[in-house]
DNA sequence: TTCGGGGCTTGATCGATATCAAAGCGCGAC
DNA sequence: GTCGCGCTTTGATATCGATCAAGCCCCGAA
């Protein structure tokens, strides 16, 4: 439907994540150049917000390594993780809902470039790759949001749990010695389930389950472990779509 | 946060609809009518299905009139429909996740601009007043679909389907003699808690217990009738954040 | 070293919602 | 008119996941 073209590259994002050596980074569409002269970097710790409006300005952040999410709140402790942004993709302030207390923070230590939306615009404007790279990362965006959505409405724990790892082994693991894919979990029970709309007791549990069945181990602390990539992606029903928008389901080398 | 031009405009979209004399529609933002001279117009009938690709080239589409909706399908009969788009609003079929069995089809009747996304994007990167419609529109939709998965996510039962009358009744309605709003339902049962991720028994029933507390009423088929507004909004707690979305608070006239 | 707290895990219980089933209703075909 | 079909409603029952509660592990402070 769109053509995606698809580069492998090597640390195109300045990676500040532990590793780099190891990793090799698939992104369909890397970050132009021209935006990182432009941009104000901003270096994120685990947790940390980022605002939304700065002296009245509306913002815009790039995500370059690490990765960001999107809560938003509601009366009576009811919190949902919207989405979660990885490298490559794009957050305008515009796209949190108004009145719903919605915040930006960060997922582990990241880092990204930072924009008053009107000068992102002009870029854009008078860019056409900056222009691209804005649209088609919207609409991929948009696409894992979909899912996101769907996962959240119709899958049961166990499916979207599954989900959830496939979707951050495919992101942003690195193939294993034993052949599966070695991940990092940057995010914790709470906010998993905040994304996965779970309680984070039943997460605990249907975790504990895919350990058990050997699906899953812990290499060490906040890190994933996925022997059988094959046998997770059994568990979700959206398995293909996933590996459909995260390198055509070519995991990272 | 952002600015938004909230303007009050009489039937600019060229309604189909029944009754236009009676609506007033409020859209933060209007299809720039240089659109309309590029784009196939597309007249939409119930159900019917619109190509997300023609002859290999991804399209677009700006709806005019009536409403669409994205519903993305997995193996086992699972369905959700991930949004519904309105007059003003706009769908690139790359926001359709790949693999899994996206439609996008008409709710009821209406009216459609479609492009080819090459034409459109070049539409845009040469008109500011397109480029800027193009990102507010997206922008917006984002807002709206952050609510969406937080719903689906988090609310129970009645405080969904509260929030998708609250949603319509803003959205499309019209002001009743009796104070409040009368709108069209142009979803059946089944689309309706597929857009909900709920059960078709279990959202029938809880529109049957709105009925019943005098919420709802069904002036007719297809059609809803909320006297109280303000009570119908203490149902959900996305409440404020529609309102700040569907202009303002300020209910069409 | 002990203490205390936060995050995680696990078990027991409860309740909301899915599922199954049957009946009502509207509507078009004939 | 009658039939038949699809959509909707409603009831009875089953089940998955939320809730409540206790214990564990890790780590930092005293």
């Amino acid at each position: 439907m769109v053509a995606t073209t698809s580069l492998k590259e090597r640390e195109v994002f300045g990676n500040t994540n532990a590793r780099p050596s190891e990793r090799t980074i698939d992104v369909s569409q890397s970050i132009p150049g021209k935006l990182a002269t432009h941009g104000a970097v901003v270096r994120t710790r685990r947790g940390q917000s980022l605002s939304l409006a700065l002296d009245g300005a509306e913002m815009v952040y790039v995500v370059r390594s690490g990765a960001l999410m999107l809560r938003v709140a509601f009366p009576d402790e009811m919190r949902q993780v919207v989405a979660l942004l990885y490298p490559g993709e794009v957050f305008r302030a515009a796209f949190a809902p108004p009145a719903a207390s919605a915040r930006l923070s960060s997922v582990g230590a990241g880092e990204a470039l930072r924009f008053r939306w009107p000068v992102f615009s002009d870029l854009a404007a008078t860019n056409p790759e900056i222009e691209r790279f804005y649209n088609d990362a919207v609409a991929r965006q948009t696409a894992r949001a979909a899912i996101h959505t769907a996962a959240v409405g119709r899958f049961d724990c166990r499916q979207r749990v599954a989900t959830f790892l496939l979707e951050l082994a495919l992101r942003t693991g690195v193939r294993a010695p034993c052949g599966g894919l070695d991940f990092e979990i940057p995010l914790n029970r709470t906010d998993i389930a905040d994304y996965l709309g779970l309680n984070a007791d039943t997460l605990s549990r249907t975790m504990s389950r895919l350990r058990a069945s050997g699906l899953l181990s812990h290499p060490e602390r906040n890190r994933g472990l996925v022997r059988d990539v094959a046998a997770l992606a059994a568990l979700t029903p959206a398995a293909r779509a996933l590996m459909g928008l995260n390198g055509g389901g070519q995991p990272p080398a």
